[in-house]
RNA sequence: GCGGGUAUGGCGGAAUUGGCAGACGCGCUAGAUUCAGGUUCUAGUGGGGGCAACUUCGUGGAGGUUCAAGUCCUCUUACCCGCACCA
């Protein structure tokens, strides 16, 4: 047959959009199975091949299911609120909608060509007004439940993009979208009480089956560390200085405490502080280092004595000095330390540099040249002299500060509340008003969808404020409580929202009444396969597993986990091994491929390349490999002939069903396509085909290479399309071989290879080694010292 | 610094989990077909030695366990990813 894809693509696609081939049904006595990829943010630039590899894996997946007789749900939608598209508006005048529709437009046809099995009826955008009425209804729901609280706090803040950007936006000083420096700034913000969460995001990774890298990386964002909080006394004041330490067994080594810059006992105190002028001077320095800056400075400590102040050791009742320095933070802990020079490295440095005493209280190490973190025996620390153990040590200590009302055990996270507001036009408006009178007041649920009003000008402002505060008809209200004058809330929510729950309104997209009817949720939750990129990890997957986590405690869902499995695909390097990007002018469009090679060889390639969770350059020539691999499976239609085919090639048949099938579940999809290619070369030795082998074949390459393989199937006479006929099975016992070759080694040396029945007992297997001509000479006057046979492996005789 | 990972031919990558290293594909070499080719076909292709059967070395490096190690253990080097003054 000729390979003519540009004719039997276009044909298919077709057609199955015709069909209705890959429909979802909601009430259905086929067992379920939720396929669900990551929705793509609608840019400009369009598509990438990253894109499609990123869809192929559970496209086959989800076409296997539908031939294995699932009902399968396998969605796509656009996450398209967001700032590159509102840049791209402010440069070149066109309304974000316009450029949002425009986007999306052109992503649909990209999906399309390579012939995705996305059910089209279900699309979501973020940015539409049935959907994003959805995502502040979540918010309001949270509002009421006490999940959102407005707090003044110093903020990350991008001066390039005028944003506060969350923690998750800001990793490494940067932020996420410009990568300009961003600054800390005093700002009014809104957050959502994630860390209320922590526990709960913590245990739930126990019940699923996420790769353990994705569960890894999701522990260590959250952070958990258990310690204490200890009350130091301040000789000048009636309050206390209050900390957190891991490691409270070591309070006898405290000889210093160290507060942040930004600490508030200072404020409050200013006029018993002696040199306060000094300590705004460092703290002033502070504040104008970015927080890329300050965390480099990692090896030269710097800080100022509190003159004025004197702390007390809780445990041993001694005056010891307390010093401002940057590095102690204010957004982890309580901003203030207990210092314990001997033994951790930061109060080391910081002890030596000011001259202060360090005592040792746990032995084993060395601490005339450095801190010792190490475990051993607890000394100079009256009632915890002896104990060796950490556990036990930190245990009685913590003991002893209950009973005298000193301090009491506690827990710390690195993840932090979720700063939610973002001063930009391009997002959800947040549903609120600030009444003079009533204070804060959320828009009522009927109200909803707070509509973002479409304007001309919606470039932010230069004091940082969001561009919808200029909009007088949408800024001024009335307070839904008193009815009196009162002002919108102006700013939006950030990027991160709409996708937190994108995967509950795949289930029933089009209701108007609740984002999502109970009998659907119910039937098709959760998602039984998530697949994505490893950049979403520690932001996308825990926000949205909080929300989901939070409906689930409103009883609004049925399952407390979202994403029964998880796993990421690798990134497609350009051709120059490089990440691809537009600066580097090394993306490659999928639609180019297409148009070349046909979609079905794109799809083959982008699997076949490599490792699927690995990171794999862009080879076009090596993608005519699998171009050549479809032709000649084309050609087979050319090979059938009625005569049957010879037991060795129908095993080979069996043995590659069965592992195309396995390989699929395990997303090895290049050996899978590679057993193929193997099963194809086997043939073409043989030089015939049955029709009834060659339609198992078809079946079994069409997750891959769907459109050559509905044509096919056409061909050969198959019954309806071959994307919904039935997935091949394999005979067990025609995988197995009747005799299998079997290395014969000397002195663990392969010397001759033997056929051996399957199973052979190893005496009988022994003996025909040992018979055999290469083997004869090589033992011959020799001593054997033993013989091992493991069956239908490998002979050893080792001799001397 | 902490956490996770990777290292196999000229290249992308296989290896049933301790059992013939290099499947499959690219590339390369030689030959055939073709007016021509980003065509197709045939044979070969880890390094060294040999006309050859064969032989020897070989999975980042150094040791070790074992009849047998890419795979297990100890040490070590390089690179990648995530977090990072987290108390």
């Amino acid at each position: 047959m000729k390979y003519d894809f540009k004719q039997i693509e276009p044909k298919w696609q077709k057609k199955w959009e015709e069909d209705n081939a890959f429909c979802a049904e909601d009430h259905s006595s086929k067992p379920k199975y939720y396929t669900l990829v990551e929705f793509p943010y609608p840019s400009g630039a369009g598509m990438h091949v990253g894109h499609i590899k990123a869809y192929s894996g559970l496209e086959v997946v989800s076409r296997k299911r539908r031939m294995q007789g699932y009902n399968v749900l396998f969605p796509i939608g656009f996450d398209a609120y967001g700032l590159p598209t509102e840049n791209y508006a402010i440069k070149t005048g066109m309304h974000p909608r316009a450029v949002t529709d425009k986007n999306i437009e052109k992503f649909t046809s990209q999906l399309k060509r390579v012939g995705f099995s996305f059910y089209w009826s279900r699309v979501v955008d973020t940015t539409e007004e049935d959907y994003y009425r959805w995502t502040q209804w979540i918010f309001l729901k949270m509002f009421e439940k006490g999940l959102v609280f407005r707090d003044t706090a110093l903020v990350n803040y991008c001066p390039s993009c005028k944003v506060v950007l969350s923690n998750e936006d800001s990793q490494g000083g940067k932020c996420d979208i410009c990568h300009s420096d961003i600054v800390q700034k005093s700002k009014a913000v809104w957050y959502l009480r994630i860390t209320e969460y922590a526990d709960k995001l913590l245990e739930g990774l126990e019940e699923v089956d996420y790769l353990p890298n994705v569960k890894q990386q999701q522990v260590n964002w959250i952070g958990k560390s258990t310690g204490a909080f200890v009350n130091f006394s301040i000789k000048e004041l009636d309050e206390k200085l209050r900390i957190y330490t891991t490691r409270p067994d070591t309070l006898f080594g405290v000889t210093f405490m160290v507060i942040a810059p930004e600490h508030p006992i200072i404020e409050a105190n200013r006029d018993k502080i002696k040199n306060i002028d000094a300590l705004d001077a460092y703290r002033e320095e502070c504040a104008k280092k970015t927080e890329f800056e300050r965390t480099q400075l990692v090896k030269d400590k710097t800080g100022v004595r509190i003159e004025g102040l004197t702390a007390i050791n809780p445990v041993s009742g001694k005056e010891i000095p307390i010093y401002i320095s940057d590095y102690v933070m204010m957004g982890y802990g309580t901003g203030a330390i207990m210092a314990v020079p001997a033994h951790d490295e930061r109060d080391y440095a910081f002890a030596k540099k000011f001259g202060i005493d360090i005592v040792e209280v746990i032995k084993g190490g060395d601490i005339s040249k450095e801190a010792y973190a190490g475990d051993g025996e607890m000394v100079n620390s009256d009632f915890l002299n002896g104990y060796t153990n950490k556990k036990d040590s930190i245990a009685r200590m913590i003991e002893y500060l209950s009973e005298k009302g000193i301090g009491e055990m506690g827990v710390q996270y690195k993840m932090k509340d979720w700063a939610f507001n973002r001063q930009r036009y391009w997002g959800e408006p947040i549903p609120i008003v600030h009444c003079p009178a009533c204070g804060i007041v959320p828009v009522p649920y009927n109200e909803l969808p707070l509509k973002l009003p479409t304007v001309q000008h919606f470039e932010p402002g230069e004091g940082g404020e969001s561009p919808l505060a200029k909009i007088d008809e949408f800024v001024n209200c009335k307070c839904p409580k008193c009815g009196g004058a009162a002002k919108r809330e102006t700013d939006t929510m950030p990027q991160w929202a709409g996708s937190s729950w994108y995967f509950l309104r795949y289930i029933d997209p089009h209701n108007t009444e609740v984002f999502a009817d109970r009998e659907k949720l119910n039937y098709w939750l959760p998602v039984d396969w998530y697949n994505g990129g490893m950049e979403h990890v520690t932001r996308h997957m825990i926000y949205s597993r909080f929300w989901h986590k939070f409906l689930y405690d409103l009883g609004e869902v049925p399952v407390a986990e979202p994403y029964a499995k998880r796993t990421a695909q690798g990134l497609i390097l350009g051709p120059d091994g490089e990440k691809m990007s537009k600066s580097k002018g090394n993306v490659v469009d999928p639609n180019d491929v297409v148009d070349v090679f046909g979609a079905d060889v794109l799809r083959t390639y982008v699997l076949f390349m490599g490792d699927y969770g690995s990171a794999a350059p862009w080879n076009e020539s090596s993608m005519k490999g699998c171009k050549r691999f479809l032709e000649r499976f084309a050609d087979l239609f050319d090979l059938v002939k009625g005569e049957g085919v010879t037991p060795k090639l129908e095993s080979a048949i069996h043995k590659t069903v069965k592992k195309v099938s396995l390989d699929i579940e395990e997303l090895k999809f290049n050996t899978a396509i590679a057993s193929m290619m193997g099963l194809l070369n086997e043939i073409y030795d043989v030089g015939s085909i049955t029709k009834d082998e060659l339609t198992v074949l078809v079946r079994l390459l069409s997750p891959f290479a769907p459109h050559l393989c509905e044509e096919l199937w056409e061909m050969l006479g198959g019954e309806g399309l071959c994307s919904l006929a039935a997935w091949p099975e394999w005979d067990e016992a025609k995988t197995v071989d009747s005799t299998v070759e079997v290395a014969v080694q000397i002195n663990g040396k392969v010397r001759a290879t033997v056929e051996l029945p399957v199973n052979c007992p190893a005496a009988d297997a022994i003996a025909t080694a040992k018979a055999n001509e290469k083997i004869i000479p090589l033992i011959e006057g020799k001593t054997v010292v033993k013989e091992i046979s493991i069956p239908n492996k490998i002979i050893n005789i080792v001799v001397k």
